[in-house]
DNA sequence: CGTTTTATCTTGACAGTGTCAACATAGCCT
DNA sequence: AGGCTATGTTGACACTGTCAAGATAAAACG
């Protein structure tokens, strides 16, 4: 299946073009992304790709699903850690949500950027797979709030989309440079989480 | 000056240009901005604006700056309301912030995206009054800190960029249609402000 | 005033891009 | 064997930003 081998049929294009974007993507941004350029690196003509894909953003769509799908796992996988105690796990997610951003900008800008969001470029499967990521963020909103971590006199969904935000946003700052720089990352976590919970001096 | 006759030089093609990329901008966002148009619409050729603008990104830069420079103004002319309360103006600037975001979208978008501020793009024009503007983010944190508005154990950059972190994130996801739309602003903005001011129940 | 320099604007050209239309081939199903 | 469908191909179009070389107007200078 992977190493097909050269005939007028590829074998597997789909899976060769989101591979090719999704490294290609990390490694020189999306902008330096071209439907052409796949094309040529995985051995096939131009127009190939729209055999497997309606347009560019299809193709981009593709790719931010998987990162949603991984990303949700992660977000998981973190929130469960039942040993842990919910203020731990608060941190934590701060942490990894930052550091994700931080590692993976490209990627990053991709799924939450809004080449893919305007103009309704999303495609029904992107949605599919981000939408039940954004619920969790409510769902462990309410879990914080019930565990009195957040304020709980806050509507839910309002808070995780404050608290959101802020992730959000301080990843952006990073990601494109304004005003915060990498070297100050966990000390910026530290100060969100403090806000959210109400350890105050 | 605004009215030069049709002649083999334009009289302000500067301005010009800048003027309409602007009305462009709002209306149909910064993707759908071409200097080939610009330029056709100010009734030049394709390369003129290039003696006056080193290239696309310069031009974008000139207009972020005006954009940056009202934003500046705006944020001291609430800031500097002596007859309110810190608190009344802590509030009142975030509903400002979220507001003009949402209500001037690609503007924002321009100020605060990537495509001004990645890869160096940024000219030090735009860079000699977009600090300023960061700066004052500082300042403004620093009062509120003093008037104990917020914790004042947290070192006020990391403060600074947390809390503008949170107002530009809450802004993009409006921008971008993600998870929050711009029916429930205010409420948000509510949220947002109780959340640092340490009014809990 | 004339001349020269400088700022501005022009056409021509090049290498890219996404995407459509028309055609070719290969594999699968009946 | 024949045909349908998935997949791949070349050609073409309308865009884009940007460079190089030449034309013209305005300003600077003698």
């Amino acid at each position: 299946m992977a190493n097909a081998v050269q005939s007028y049929h590829h074998g597997d294009l789909r899976s060769a073009l989101i591979e090719a974007a999704t490294a290609r993507l990390s490694e020189h941004g999306v902008d330096s992304l071209s439907l052409r350029k796949l094309a040529e690196d995985a051995g096939v003509s131009r127009t190939a790709p729209y055999h497997h894909f309606k347009d560019k953003s299809a193709l981009l769509s593709a790719i931010a699903a998987k990162g949603f799908s991984d990303w949700h796992s992660a977000a998981k996988r973190i929130f469960e850690q039942e040993e842990k105690t919910p203020s731990a796990r608060f941190r934590e997610f701060v942490h990894e949500y930052i550091g994700y951003a931080a590692d993976n900008p490209e990627m990053y800008e991709l799924m939450f950027g809004r080449t893919i969001w305007q103009n309704q470029a999303a495609t029904n499967d992107l949605k599919d797979v981000a939408f039940p990521c954004f619920q969790f963020q409510v769902t462990m909103t309410r879990y914080w709030q019930d565990k009195e971590l957040l304020p709980n006199n806050q509507d839910a969904l309002r808070l995780a989309q404050v608290t959101w935000g802020t992730l959000h946003g301080i990843a952006r700052l990073l990601i494109d440079g304004i005003y915060a720089d990498s070297g100050h990352i966990d000390e910026m976590c530290n100060c969100a989480a403090d806000l959210f919970m109400q350890k105050r001096g």
